[in-house]
DNA sequence: CCTCTTTTCTGAACGCGTTCAACTAAGCGT
DNA sequence: ACGCTTAGTTGAACGCGTTCAGAAAAGAGG
């Protein structure tokens, strides 16, 4: 019988102590050629790999824990010394996603100069990218939603991927020919971002085939920011152009 | 041993076909007073005002079905008799809060006739009502987030609290001496409700104390609305509010 | 070779939301 | 009274994510 402190099952916050320590990049001096791994990260690796696997083959609820260590064969618990959670699993499943669309949407950043195609391509890059993944988007969609989650856009777990996003609109502002009010110019990118992300929002919830109607609203907004961009330095929207600006950096953390 | 199909855990989402038919709001006729409610109604009732007022005491994690059971008196189960799930329970707790909101704004909406501060009055009553239940909603906005959850607010479960919270903001514009784009006038309170959400959304994610930067999120954002909904008449801007009213309409389900 | 520490790994146990076969209570026609 | 149908109720069982005491493997020092 176990008599030590109860589990707290799935409602679990608090995270342990006795944990690996952050995986090194670099193997320690050694010049013979023999392990080019510790036997540590090749474990981590087998999970990881079978985890991502999964992931894309089954979706998120069939990847249970205890199927993913199975299928790499290792007990659980081992996937628990090396992943403090599914969710940071699945941070690395988004992580590849990412480094994906930037992939897909440099073709389109080489070749337009204009602002409104190279950002509209590089929505519709981020829809093409996670397309497949539309179901499993949507179970997992509500664990990004907390805020005490890893997963979360806005936590300090995600500060990798949420940088590379916002850079990613940089670059689409800074090879377009797009002359927006100066002040407004520097929080554009990350404006650009959180417009990224509401089409995200709309788009997990869009059930008509194909998602047609997440690419209705990207056709339909993009003429509209480029325009609202372009209309910020005129004279009677100024005070609320400044107005803007001044909030979001209120509220910024 | 159990030898039927083998449970699915948390991921069910099949509901069953053995449920209680929807409550009749009124007893069949009967002239004797002798019970007012038949014993399914009572029982029914029982459960979800344990669940509610343990919602308002312990929190979302620590209400299990269990406890709710055990405080109740009656069996797991019964509970799952008449509630097909823990959300369904939430989503009773969610319509009394909007029940709260609608009342703290009266006083302010009978009071005031600018817009500006209509809106403004109703935004911070919203924080106001939810405030005691801040940790709460961050726990159970996760399940709110998913598409496929009942307590989604684009949901049609939600339907009947979704109108209610847009028909607020509709009495802040009827009660109001503005005047917008008449075209942009019909969709004006579903935005307003949309950006209620969004207030919603930065509001459980607010850390600060007391959750300040909500109020400076409010105060900052209702004369930007209040501006741009004037301006909306305007006629630089009178093509992109036509794009913007042509935009929803082709979005919405 | 033997000890001692550190790293890696194991699997039973916990509490959770949920399901379901089986039981009891109530209503109803005869 | 009696069976018969329906409404209401029970609680053990399921699979899930997660935890943890301790076993096994790998190094380190003699």
């Amino acid at each position: 019988m176990r008599l030590g402190r109860a589990g707290r099952g799935v409602a679990g916050h608090s995270r342990r102590s006795r944990r690996r320590p952050a995986p090194a990049t670099v193997a320690p001096v050694s010049d013979a050629p023999a392990p080019p791994t510790a036997r540590g990260d090749r474990t981590r690796q087998l999970i990881l790999d079978t985890a991502l696997r999964m992931f894309r083959e089954r979706g998120y609820a069939a990847t249970t824990m205890r199927a993913v260590a199975r299928e790499a064969g290792v007990a659980v618990g081992n996937a628990y010394y090396y992943f403090p959670s599914k969710e940071h699993l699945v941070q690395h499943f988004y992580a590849d996603l990412q480094e994906r669309l930037r992939a897909a949407a440099a073709p389109a950043l080489a070749a337009e100069t204009a602002f409104a195609p190279r950002l509209r391509a590089v929505l519709h890059a981020g829809i093409d990218t996670t397309a497949p993944y539309h179901d499993f988007a949507g179970t997992f969609f509500k664990t990004a939603a907390a805020p005490t989650s890893p997963l979360n856009p806005f936590s300090p777990e995600s500060a990798g991927p949420r940088e590379t996003a916002v850079g990613l609109f940089r670059d689409v502002l800074d090879g377009a020919a797009v002359k927006p009010d100066p002040e407004l110019r520097a929080d554009l990118p990350e404006l650009l971002w959180l417009a990224y992300l509401g089409v995200v929002l709309y788009w997990v919830h869009d059930r008509s085939p194909g998602q047609r109607r997440t690419r209705t609203l990207i056709d339909g907004a993009v003429p509209l920011i480029d325009r609202l961009v372009g209309l910020s330095r005129l004279r009677v929207l100024r005070p609320v152009t400044r107005e803007v600006t001044a909030l979001i950096r209120a509220l910024r953390a």
